[in-house]
RNA sequence: GGUCCCGUAGCUCAGCUGGAUAGAGCAGCUGACUUCUAAUCAGCAGGCCACAGGUUCGAAUCCUGUCGGGAUCACCA
């Protein structure tokens, strides 16, 4: 809170105790005090639940209500009137109070943020394969990863932004020996194509030919042989051999073989495949980065899992000294978890390669070192929880300094209205084609709706691409992380109700108010003598109040969805005002001076809390 | 089968550290622009908060069980 206005609920919280103290001799933690929000059909600001008093008062709950709020208004200045409702006590907080703590925030342009505390975190998101573009899994992903990251910050920590690029792997090869064999040279350019979305093509077309090769192959003798031999009673063709994929990949084709031979290439460092793998990489690196800027998103420090992919072999080494790794005959190492629920998980193999939870282990070792960070967030999906799991137990017996600050910021996997995203369906969406189809929309909207003719062409393709990118960004990010949604294209393009374009007009109507209220010379200081503040304003100054409680609350617990949900709120709360009452028009000074400061205010908050979600405001649409 | 997550209006979601009559938006119907931007505002209609028990003065919220949906349990990442 600020320094110059008192925590008016701290205050309510201290002045309850201390009454309950007076009136019935019992000591209470003043944090135990049970405080609402009044609801709108009643008179207050705040509401006292007064039930757990009846104990040690021994009388009932109207009766405490009343002798409560007969003191709280005796004795303390900021509290006015009350009134008692079924055994709730609703308090009026004094005009006074909220003009004063009006003009604290008034003055504060960054009204919410925190001044650095000096601390430092790391959080991981996006985290892309290389050998495809980025889909609407990953734009959830990222939004939520920055988003997060503008949280910290706004809680006074330094944030390192952070991916890991899965560049390497049997992934990446397929693309490659794709174009390698088919591409006949073809480049990005020479197709003029998006240049990860021409990696991509190589990526499809090597499963395609993969499917061709398969099905030939299981209408061959070998084929057949082996579904005769293999597949369990009444299991048909198609499922047995859909089942049969990987083996089939690793045990018989031939284009597998070429792609295992190329990965091999390549860790043994083969100087035509590494450079292969650095064009095609160059290439998708390319297309990320314009996607990524079209997002608004930008990295600290990249981490590539072709420099991490050994690491952590030390650390197991470690904990085998330690006891907290045990080695079986054959050589490969295991942390066994059963004690607390999980399984035995292997973390070296026999042959005393690294797999993913080595990696995991070494990288986060190595983020420790490189910037001493005591928190690390990875944004991955839920499909990982237990990958996590096991990986923050292994660091926390390891006695990593940093472990009690590891968080997995798991979210739900993002559905069409006709179900899974599927790739080998096609039913994938595309990030760069969203992005393109959420604009077009805005583009049409403002034609019918907007009002922007005296910009410069430039001037109105940015604000189009502003009020586009709001609907997407928002129509995500107001979801809790943690749920599954669903994302229907028609309504993500929404641009009324509880959208961001909604919010951004709330915005944009308070800068013309402002910018008018220049132009007209209104005297701010008449606000002073304002008297009588109406519900809408107190309701309004309440939600002021609560903004930097909602931005701690999102950030401690990592759900960006409080933020959007707040700045919703107090945009509807201010249309309605708008509708309600005059701002400008006010026919007494101190009223319309009182009304363009809190509209002032109110923009302002708006405008730092869209920050926060990596939605940006235009000042006319 | 073990473990974890989810189940609230036709649809998409809030509310969950227990508090008043469960809230929004969309879709449907109705009304409000000579007045600071109607991408707005107001109203109508829409609910055994999956189900059953339990704890409590009080349960959508906490506990147990059941049902339904999802994820995960590889010497894959």
């Amino acid at each position: 809170m600020t320094s110059t206005t008192v925590d008016i609920k701290q205050l309510l919280q201290e002045s309850v105790a201390q009454g309950v103290q007076a009136l019935y001799d019992t000591t209470i933690e003043p944090s135990s005090v049970n405080l609402n929000t009044t609801r709108k059909e009643f008179e207050g600001d705040y509401t006292v639940v007064v039930f757990p008093f009846t104990k040690v008062a021994r009388k009932k709950p109207d009766q405490i209500g009343e002798e409560l709020g007969n003191y709280l208004v005796e004795q303390v200045a900021e509290f006015e009137r009350f009134n008692v409702v079924k055994g709730f006590l609703n308090i009026v907080v004094s005009d006074a109070y909220w003009k004063t703590f009006l003009d604290t925030i008034t003055d504060q342009k960054n009204y919410g943020i925190q001044t650095s505390n000096g601390r430092k975190v790391m959080v991981e998101f996006s985290s892309p394969n290389t050998n495809k573009p980025l889909h609407l899994g990953h734009i959830r992903n990222i939004l939520l990863g920055w988003s997060t990251s503008k949280l910290w910050e706004a809680n006074g920590f330094e944030v390192v932004k952070t991916q890991i690029v899965n560049d390497r792997g049997i992934a990446i090869c397929k693309s490659m020996l794709a174009w390698q064999k088919f591409g006949n040279g073809a480049t990005p350019e020479s197709t003029a194509t998006k240049s990860d979305h021409f990696v991509g093509k190589y990526y499809v077309l090597f499963e395609q030919k993969f499917q061709d090769e398969y099905k030939l192959w299981q209408a061959s003798e070998k084929g057949k042989a082996i579904f005769s031999e293999k597949a369990k009673e009444g299991q048909d063709e198609t499922a047995f051999f859909k089942k049969y994929k990987n083996q089939y990949f690793n045990n018989y084709s031939a284009l597998g073989k070429e792609a295992r031979t190329m990965l091999q290439a390549w860790e043994a460092g083969e100087e035509t495949t590494v450079n292969l793998w650095k064009k095609m990489n160059g290439w998708v690196y390319e297309g990320f980065s314009t996607t990524y800027k079209k997002l608004g998103v930008e990295f600290d420090k990249l981490y590539y899992e072709s420099d991490t992919y050994l690491l952590g072999k030390d650390i197991v080494n470690q904990g085998l000294e330690k006891g907290i790794f045990e080695q079986e005959e054959d050589g490969s190492v295991w942390a066994d978890l059963t004690d607390v629920k999980m399984d035995r998980k292997i973390v070296l193999r026999s042959d005393g390669t690294a797999v993913y939870m080595t990696q995991d282990l070494g990288t986060a070792q190595l983020r420790y070192q490189d910037f001493g960070v005591e928190k690390m967030t990875y944004v991955v999906a839920d499909e990982q929880d237990y990958h996590f799991k096991v990986l923050f137990e292994l660091l926390k017996r390891m006695g990593e300094p940093y472990a009690d600050g590891l968080f997995h910021l798991s979210y739900g996997m993002v559905d069409l209205p006709s179900g899974k995203m599927k790739s080998r369906e096609g039913t994938v969406v595309d990030a760069d084609d969203l992005v393109a189809e959420v604009i077009e929309e805005a583009r049409k909207g403002t034609a019918e709706r907007g009002d922007i003719s005296a910009y410069t062409p430039e001037q109105q393709e940015e604000i189009i691409r502003k009020i586009g990118m709001a609907a997407l960004k928002y129509f995500i990010i107001k979801v809790n992380p943690r749920k599954r949604m669903t994302f229907d294209p028609k309504e993500s393009v929404d641009m009324q109700g509880d959208t961001g374009p909604y919010i951004q007009y709330s915005y944009v109507r308070i800068f013309g108010v402002g910018k008018k209220a220049q132009t007209m010379g209104i005297d701010l200081s008449k606000a002073a003598n304002y008297t009588q503040l109406d519900a809408l304003e107190r309701d309004i100054l309440v939600q002021l109040y609560n903004f930097p409680i909602a931005i701690k609350e999102a950030a401690t617990t990592y759900d960006p969805s409080i933020v959007a949900s707040f700045c919703y709120n107090l945009a509807k709360t201010f249309n309605k005002l708008w509708h309600d009452l005059p701002i400008l028009n006010a026919k007494v000074e101190t009223e319309q001076a009182f009304r363009t400061q809190l509209a002032s205010v109110v923009g302002n908050v708006l405008k730092t809390g869209m920050d926060l979600l990596g939605i940006e405001m235009p000042e006319r649409m």
